[in-house]
DNA sequence: CTCGCTGTCTGAATCGATTTAGTTAGGCGC
DNA sequence: GCGCCTAACTAAATCGATTCAGACAGCGAG
């Protein structure tokens, strides 16, 4: 009533005439006082509009602030469209909520006008997606704050992950029983040299900076020579970025091939791909799987919520975010963590 | 070296023989105090390894943290994986980080273990979704912070929305100019009732709490109404949560009717449910748009990357989560804000 | 009666910064 | 040489809590 600031602890206990330390008892350890006197704050801080101790100071105090923040490789505007990262996001918000903490979303591409050191808030960091180590610097994670990886693998920190080669391998191989005239791979983002549309060999000679792209390649390889085609003479295009309207040009590209020419097998690195790939197929009139088979990367909902459905790897992204969020929160040991991945058969390429 | 622990402002002041205030200066007004100096500070704080102010100390003296919470009405889990809600974010994420300030998400069905009051560390608040007084409350949205609404109107605060009953009047009129022979409408969350499927007359009697969901429908009934078609007569089925796996039950009921009863026109509260429908109509075989015809609402980006592209309304989410955003930095005088929709024709329903 | 113990409650230090008011020194004009 | 102004720097209060180390009272045991 009197003054429009909001209230303090300090003020509420002179009101009361009691200590300091037992109206923060009051709201933290309700032992610590008889319940006589505890009701009687709690009456007066509900009187004069009290709402509990202010999270700034506590956390001050304290040191801890019940704030995860989760660092994204990407972009927050590309990840929070990006379905795969969206799940990931999903299930650590799921295990941090049901222990009382909220999440900080945190990019590594961010405004150079971000003020260094804004991030030291958070108790813990989870990390998603190939940062360079100077990118985890310039973000300011703290040297000796707790830190889980999740899709790539920092030196002195556990991770999550999946194991990509095999799991590549496996759908490779799956698509390869019916043998492919012309088979192709669409891949995403080999290395840091840019290269939206066809691969040279000079893009493979590059050093393998993105390990999880290298790994589902090197799987597919593997499953091509398994099968006798020369993994050398299967044409290859390359994404830049994960989403429809990067990837849309490129596979245009690919499908005004002439007939004998164009590809029957798509093996593309992620759902996006695929899910563009299988669009624009679809509205040229090509039949799928007939014509043309597609398979992707991923297992994200939209690919299994349509006829065709995509036939792909499912990794379960939701659960890398539950495992790391728990790891962070130490209700787990933190250690590496691998987890399953599951071949789905669906119409694109039965 | 010597201590593992972080070392703080006050430690280097004392290294280097200058007052914490200089130092401070040295990191926050680079004018208030002599080139040299700075330089002499920074490079000692480079060689001791400490990192800059830290956030939790700076958000206390200052009283602001550079950030921005978003209270989603949903769950967390659901909003992460909703297309529309990621849309927001992705908006409200792309405004803060080009101004310095990070996104806390915060939910409005967070476990009750929560620690009340963990909140008033944000600077200010947009909430999103149909919001319960007594929600926001629980949530601690402090009395006197900035809060923005988005797609609600909580008293006293300002809003940002779209004119829901005139777009969805539009995509019904262009439906209906093809005379429909059995319309339905699937609706979503009318009523705090529970109902998923079929709707009896009772649920309709239910006081409007859904204002959004209510303004749909009342805009179907109009275009109903005025190509002589009584709305009464028109079924209407309710779908409970906007996802894939809570839709399609519904949807498989409504494509069991024998044929005589089916369906040939759904009009479709939002895209998920219309997709959810496309996908069932097409494993059943049934052709789109020759034996159903279907709309949706939202226009994301699920609905237009697919063949046949739903017909739909688009709202530009991304545009009020940028809106919204600009509001709580201040950038924008806060006021109610109204976002232009557009109406996009697709194969599903020409 | 005295000792020690338990249950309540308090005083004061502390977390790590920002910021106001003020001091000092040097430069400049006249 | 004097007064005034500015630039550079500092001392100390402050933000709003948490928590440790007692203080005090009451009570039962010996």
């Amino acid at each position: 009533m009197s003054s429009s600031r909001r209230i303090t602890l300090k003020e509420l206990a002179r009101h009361l005439g009691v200590s300091t330390a037992s109206v923060s008892n009051a709201f933290n350890r309700p032992d610590q006082l008889s319940h006589a006197l505890r009701e009687r704050i709690l009456a007066e801080a509900r009187r004069l509009g009290y709402r509990g101790p202010d999270a700034k100071a506590r956390s001050l105090r304290t040191g801890r602030s019940q704030i995860v923040a989760v660092l994204l490789a990407e972009s927050l505007t590309y990840s929070l469209n990006d379905a795969v990262a969206s799940e990931l996001l999903s299930g650590i918000a799921e295990v941090l909520d049901a222990h009382g903490h909220t999440l900080l979303l945190l990019s590594g591409r961010q405004n150079a006008a971000q003020v260094p050191g804004s991030s030291s808030i958070a108790d813990g960091f989870i990390a998603y997606g190939l940062m360079p180590p100077s990118l985890m610097v310039s973000a300011d994670v703290p040297a000796q704050r707790p830190l889980v990886a999740v899709d790539f693998s920092p030196e002195g920190y556990p991770a999550v992950h999946i194991d990509n080669e095999p799991a590549s391998y496996a759908i490779a191989d799956h698509a390869l029983k019916s043998p492919p005239l012309r088979p192709a791979i669409i891949s995403l983002r080999l290395t840091e040299q840019p290269c939206n549309g066809r691969v040279t060999e000079a893009h493979t000679q590059l050093p393998p900076e993105q390990t999880i792209t290298r790994s589902r390649l090197i799987g597919f390889h593997r499953a091509l020579a398994e099968h006798g085609i020369d993994p050398a003479g299967v044409p290859m295009w390359n994404i830049e970025e994960n989403t429809f309207e990067v990837c849309a040009p490129v596979i245009e590209a690919i499908l005004d091939s002439p007939d004998d020419e164009r590809p029957d097998l798509l093996l593309c690195m992620s759902d996006r791909i695929a899910l563009t790939a299988l669009t624009l197929a679809e509205r040229r009139g090509l039949r799928i799987p007939e014509d043309l088979r597609i398979t992707g990367f991923d297992g994200i909902a939209e690919g299994q919520y349509r006829a065709p459905r995509l036939t792909t790897v499912r990794q379960d992204s939701t659960e890398k975010g539950r495992i790391a969020a728990r790891m962070i929160l130490g209700l787990t040991p933190s250690a590496d963590s691998l987890v399953a991945t599951e071949l789905m058969i669906g119409e694109s390429c039965p």
